[in-house]
DNA sequence: GGCTGTTTTGCACTTTTATTTCATTTCCAT
DNA sequence: ATGGAAATGAAATAAAAGTGCAAAACAGCC
């Protein structure tokens, strides 16, 4: 993993606001020529410093979806049942987010899906059908106050 | 608010999951003139069906930074009350995401910080400066399983 | 059923942006 | 200072996005 510089970081900073951002704009705000701008983010998606490109969708737009936060605790703390617990979870596509934490929950999940019969199904399949889950506990989201990916990136 | 058809759809499945990807390969995929694709994203982004396009930034190569969920519990229900915590939250660089739930809990955050040093003061700043928080429960995340903002579209 | 106005499409073209090439510069390490 | 590696900018090329327009598809209406 090799080290990035600050104008790698200002490259950053304007990407994950913005990855529309015309090369010759980025150039022309930390001082770079349009090349040394495409040399730069070729080499950051190389490595691995940007993971990905994508468009956040108005979530509207797709018909009303139940956003649902879950908190999962398990049983024990055996690695394998974990383990299994965590690809279970990443493989599912209502499953939004998946935290593995400290405290008295294991997971905190982040749900969305289309009607609460979807939901009912997916607790059989994610929780009840998991041995190792303890209990879940549901709450209905009703406001997406903030919503992003964004993290604050050092100056 | 517009209806968005199938093809519609289609588009919106793959730019949320490579908006880099060319219109002339979005075209091949659902067939469509590249054109024909173009103006569709060009309305689906003046709708707001697409709310901005984003590069996924891996934090590892951001320095180390510290992932906590914090739940937030209020001691009423006022809705200026409410309304004025949501806008800090919302205004506040380190909290990445921002939930506002049914339950025991009032508030989910998302915080990622780069110290603890950093997280103390942002308590202060968020929760024992504000008379209306009861309580918060921080949680540290010692994995990421999964993250992201894509939800299932109907197809 | 056929007509008409509207919307959407594909093709050809223009413009913009990304990418490559290459000579020059910068920056270290010696 | 000096040689070598890495990064840069200018110029040229390639690729993609965006535009204008005529044709096709579609919906409503007589």
């Amino acid at each position: 993993m090799q080290i990035l510089d600050q104008l790698d970081h200002k490259i950053l900073a304007v990407l994950q606001d913005n990855n529309m951002t015309s090369q010759r704009e980025i150039g022309d705000a930390i001082g770079l020529s349009a090349p040394a701008v495409q040399r730069r983010i070729t080499r950051l998606r190389e490595i691995g410093a940007i993971k990905g490109d994508i468009s956040v969708l108005n979530p509207d737009y797709l018909g009303s979806q139940i956003t649902i936060v879950v908190q999962v605790e398990m049983e024990t703390d055996k690695v394998e049942l974990i383990a299994e617990t965590k690809r279970i979870f990443k493989n599912t596509p209502q499953v939004q987010q998946c935290y593995y934490v400290t405290g008295e929950n294991d997971f905190l999940l982040i749900i969305v899906v289309y009607t609460m019969k979807e939901y009912e199904g997916l607790t059989h399949q994610l929780f009840f059908n998991n041995p190792g889950v303890k209990r879940f506990k549901s709450s209905i989201c009703m406001d997406i106050v903030k919503s992003g990916l964004s993290i604050r990136i050092p100056s």
